[in-house]
DNA sequence: ATTAACTCTGTACGCCGTACAGTATAACGA
DNA sequence: TCGTTATACTGTACGGCGTACAGAGTTAAT
């Protein structure tokens, strides 16, 4: 499939390792040499430098010193590996008190710290998670950032919505931004580069009459963004058209 | 790298190809049994039917009835292959004349657009594009969607900032709609499946009393939608704040 | 007739996740 | 104390991927 996807493993196997729970049977046989937390933030790291493409078992393996199948002792599998550094991820999010401020400040706050989020792990942005992780940072993450949405008068669905709309925009932000890095990082070219080596090929080719509004508007963001796509300028300009919009549903 | 990515071959030959400018020489050896449009539609075929994962070099050779590495005599490598298949369903979109009707609807109308694009061709909403496609067909669709943004006062930074934060939710949605749509071929188990298979489990790990507001709007939401994810409804919702957000900018 | 350009093909390399079988280890029941 | 047995760990192997490369066959220009 295209990318890693979040709760693709065995619902069982998943849910144990996320939470924890002790194997029942008391232990028999060798102690283990490493931890799941061992493995998870082996994972995270790899993660975390090159993407989430370059966490294979191979790779961990190697970084732990272990063979490659011993990673199954640990975890179930790649899928269930996912699931645990994610959960992880979502629990160390911060979640200081904003009770008592506006609703704008606290929705930007939430909005803020899932984008740090996507910051310190842009592999999280590029996570499928139409099944989302159900462990214990999740929980918490999501208590959380509808503590923000709690009190403005909305139905319970609404503040699900809102929340959905909310870090909807975020991640789609924070995968823009991912997205641009790993292409800067894999074409060994940054988007300046890029567009230098390809603006005289499509000179040759494209008609700016054919298409004046393309021509025009195209050169103008280039020149303001520096040819290169600009995270923060579309997260700001993204963010007050998000709260104006939920604006007419909270104070409506 | 997690999925895939558009304009991440080489720049010549991409361009050559999007644009399917004529080798300069002559043709000397023997005639090709097959052609580019060919192979990008037997690509496209797949991608519809089974996802962008499943269209490999080795699959698309057996059904177009060649072996694998003649698709590189048609195509310089996968990456250029993407970005054919997304310059031509581009080039497919319908581009309806919405000259004088009101903002909203004209902005509606480039958001249904994608979002059928989309729904078509779900493996579009799944290619990253921070390197765009530079082909006839992504030169056709700019034009065609800064065209609903002309003449409402924006300036040109800002036409394609609203573009880009529009089209930016609407495949955001996509994406999520795609998403859960792959999730639920891969696992074999639709939305309301899987959670019936995880509810029991998460029951006995869970601590709604120590997450009252997870608790109730997680199961406030999973009623009204059903415990599937409703793309429809995140959509209409969505699209409502989006416009909204604008008309902020719009209409100031 | 020769040569050069081109199409097509088979093999091979290094990646991936992981199934499976085998061996070493440690704690349990006797 | 001595099996017995669950467990930890490892090596090999399979089928997938993109594609580099070398070679064989075909055609047109010289």
């Amino acid at each position: 499939m295209s990318g890693e996807r979040s709760g693709a493993g065995d619902p069982a196997k998943t849910l144990r390792l996320l939470w924890r729970e002790p194997g029942a049977a008391p232990r028999r046989g060798p102690r283990q040499t490493l931890s799941i937390d061992a493995v998870v933030d082996a994972g995270t790291a790899v993660a975390d430098a090159e993407g989430l493409a370059a966490v294979s078992m191979r790779r961990l393996a190697t970084d732990l010193g272990v063979s490659t199948m011993t990673m199954y002792t640990y975890v179930p599998g790649k899928a269930e590996l996912v699931d645990a550094m994610l959960d992880a991820a979502y629990a160390r999010m911060p979640r200081p008190d904003t009770t008592g401020r506006p609703w704008r400040e606290r929705l930007t706050a939430v909005a803020d710290a899932n984008r740090a989020l996507c910051r310190t792990h842009p592999w999280v942005a590029g996570v499928h998670t139409a099944r989302p992780t159900l462990g214990p940072g999740a929980m918490a993450r999501y208590e959380y950032e509808l503590s923000a949405l709690d009190g403005l008068g909305l139905s319970d669905v609404e503040m699900d919505d809102a929340l959905t709309y909310l870090t909807g925009f975020v991640y789609g932000c924070a995968r823009a931004e991912a997205d641009a890095r790993a292409a800067a990082t894999d074409s060994a070219m940054n988007d300046e580069q890029w567009w230098a080596a390809n603006a005289p090929l499509l000179a040759k080719v494209f008609d700016a009459e054919a298409y004046p509004l393309a021509a025009r508007v195209g050169t103008a963001a280039g020149t303001a963004h520096g040819a290169a796509y600009d995270a923060d300028h579309a997260y700001t300009f993204g963010l007050a058209r998000v709260l104006d919009g939920l604006a007419a549903l909270v104070e409506r």
